[in-house]
DNA sequence: AGAATAATTGAGAATGAATCTCAATTATTC
DNA sequence: GAATAATTGAGATTCATTCTCAATTATTCT
């Protein structure tokens, strides 16, 4: 059991930072992988609410904090302003459909070149960015005739 | 009073959306646009409340979220993902030093039309977008010596 | 103008996400 | 296995934002 490579690097974060290795932590990490795509905490409380053993809003609050941290997991905000995470895989940037709330994602080598040589030219050292471009999706485009 | 261009497309909102000029309105917008930079809504609140006739919290919330779909102001979120607005200029994107918590506005041209090129690759419609480059500003890099 | 109608405001209540408190539980150290 | 430290859960609390609704103000109609 939790033996992929997710709560490995976890328990390293972990240990790092003087935290106990939970059942809870592993949990909420658990639920968190078993997420498709982006998610809401709200989400994550529900599936744990219909378990067996559930853990309770404020635990697994402190835990998602913890996992974010440990770079496994970011959030971004929807449309709505709703708090939204994604699990950290590749960085990538996001395309937003106002229309229908898609998210699509994407990554452009010469975006992120760019906006590197644009740092630079301002004497200033990027650790990460976020970008998102709002406006409406091939799908909604065409479902507009 | 109340002649700049800000107010009249102000105005020009309200009635386009069958909404009245009201004094409460012009005057939150008028606090608006004393505010320099970047602002918190909790400024225009305190702002108001130290005036002869203050205005409600709950109205200024109200006249805020109209300034904002007028397209006069836009809102981001600050490191501590605080929501905080500014008065729309032209377009700029955002450098977020995470030391001091500085903003630095840019623009790029070949930036938004490199994007402009990404958007059509997939056949998505940008209508804005919003970019944030966190990093360690100039000033802070140059401290850690 | 003056009545009738519609929109807006203000004060406080309500909501909802996120955080905090602290006693009980569980893990770690000695 | 006692002593100590960390964690958890339940509910209280906080804080931003929205809502409610009676009172006020603006707009429309005759
Ligand atoms: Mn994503
Ligand atoms: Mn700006
Ligand atoms: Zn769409
Ligand atoms: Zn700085």
């Amino acid at each position: 059991m939790y033996s992929s490579p997710e709560y490995r690097e976890f328990r390293d974060y972990l240990h790092a930072n003087g935290m106990n290795v939970t059942p809870e932590r592993m949990e909420v990490l658990s639920l968190v992988l078993k997420q498709k795509g982006h998610f809401r905490i709200e989400d994550l409380i529900r599936n744990s609410a219909r378990r067996k053993k559930s853990i309770s809003r404020a635990t697994i609050y402190r835990s998602l904090k913890a996992i974010e941290q440990a770079g496994l997991i970011k959030s971004i905000r929807s449309i709505h302003d709703e708090k939204i995470f994604e699990i950290v895989k590749g960085h990538h940037d996001h395309m937003i459909c106002e229309l229908c709330g898609a998210i699509i994602e994407f990554y452009d080598l010469d975006l992120e070149s760019l906006q590197d040589k644009i740092c630079d030219s301002q004497d200033f050292l990027p650790s990460r960015h976020v970008m998102k471009i709002f406006g409406t999706c091939s799908i909604c485009r065409n479902k507009k005739d």
